[in-house]
DNA sequence: CTGCACTTTCCATTCAATGGTACGGGCTCG
DNA sequence: CGAGCCCGTACCATTGAATGGAAAGTGCAG
């Protein structure tokens, strides 16, 4: 044997390796880890100790493995939403108080919302939408936000995906939820989630015109008219906008 | 020539190119970024190609890039603070409520607190201290409350530091400034971040006695009696401390 | 239109990565 | 209490994957 016997070169295997975590597990066994990654012990090990050294993982007593602090820093220091969540926090927190509601931002990557940033209430209902956590376009306010005001050339692909059988959701009804939320100027789901709840979401759009972010909150059901919060985040999220450009700018 | 010139491994080379960014700067020209990683262009364009290939980078139009969402998402999904930081969340809501101050949430790395959350409030004073930022231990309420309650061999090795002549800060008023605040229960500093603010911090004891984190506020120096707001964050960090607890055994 | 600076691709060379094997320590089960 | 097992750690001969100089491609500025 030689250099990598499964034909995968070594940035695979690091990726492998710091990617072998399942959600929300935060400590692996060494073994377990080289399972996971598909990767021979002895190679998981030799990845592993060489990446605990840089501190992106720790190679605690024992065998147990975690992400390490440098790698969260580096991280959270550079990432690409950094200037958004920065430009967004204020407003955030502004909705928050005024509306006493959870709050959400979410950014489009790939077919689904991922959620960037939240702010959530004590005592208001449970919020789904994690920081980190992923929602499909189609059953999300703020999946729906987002894409409804994406270019046409990227809706066209992303309906394109539902021409496939065995879904139960078709592409006209995708489209007709898109055309609403477009026309509207924001997107409203009951019950998709949480049978309990709604959630609205408004796009956040930049000063190239880009729709960017989808600012979004969750209520209760039982709100009667959950419209009336509209332009509260459509003000909130016109601000943030702004803010983006300037940071961009400065 | 072959593998490595320089004598690096390619692990090596994988974290140099992901630690190359700057802080707070989220894009980067290919050029630049093989300079500071210090890799030939070639060796600096493959590599982050086949990260990019697995989302742990971004390589846009024109070679910028940036870091991948797929890599922010495992990280903040995975991090180790997780649990702390879930836990850590609504006590820090409650905090902010209540006091109407900017509360943070740091741990201790090497020796500096790391802040891993933080909740701020538009109209109060600035709060320097950014998520993912760090702060000496020595200079912030929040590496006092971590340090004071250490282990006595940590605290050795750490006030070992200030032997080196050069530094303005001698081991003794270290060693009292950790004194008074085991003492207190609690870290008071004025002015030392930001010359118009005090920064008031507790310790956040889990149930095995470890000080894991330290709950911290900052506040104008106006303010005459920072003290009493001491036992809401007091009674905040037990909350915090018991519910990483059960976070823990769940 | 020319020149420059940067990204991207190519490919022969060669040493760093590989993983089977073996050792050691801790835990469980009979 | 001892045997067996599992898991983490260390070693090292083999070899093909990683390397980087060089050249081609690209886009922008003057």
């Amino acid at each position: 044997m030689a250099n990598s016997a499964s034909g995968d070169s070594v940035v695979d295997r690091v990726v492998r390796v710091i990617a072998a975590f399942p959600e929300g597990v935060a400590v692996l066994q060494l073994s377990e880890l080289a399972e996971r990654a598909g990767l021979p012990l002895s190679s998981a090990h030799r990845l592993v100790r060489q990446l605990a050294e840089h501190g992106f993982l720790d190679l605690g007593a024992g065998g147990n493995v975690r992400l390490g602090m440098r790698l969260w820093e580096l991280v959270n220091r550079n990432s690409p939403t950094l200037a958004l969540r920065q430009a967004a926090m204020p407003f955030m927190e502004d909705i928050q108080q005024v509306l006493s509601r959870n709050v959400n931002l979410a950014v489009l990557d790939g077919w689904e919302a991922l959620f960037v940033e939240r702010l959530s209430r004590r005592g208001s209902v449970a919020n789904r939408a994690r920081v980190a956590g992923r929602m499909p376009v189609h059953i999300s306010s703020a999946g729906l936000a987002l894409m409804a005001n994406q270019p046409r050339d990227v809706q066209a692909e992303y309906l394109g995906q539902f021409s496939d059988p065995g879904g139960k959701v078709t592409a006209g009804v995708v489209r007709q939820l898109l055309a609403e939320t477009a026309q509207q100027g924001y997107a409203q789901l009951a019950g998709v989630v949480d049978p309990d709840t709604w959630s609205i979401a408004v796009p956040v759009v930049d000063g190239k015109r880009r729709t960017v972010a989808a600012l979004g909150v969750v209520l209760p059901l039982a709100e009667t008219r959950p419209q009336a919060l509209v332009p509260a985040l459509q003000t909130a999220a016109r601000g943030i906008g702004r803010q983006l450009d300037k940071l961009r700018e400065g």
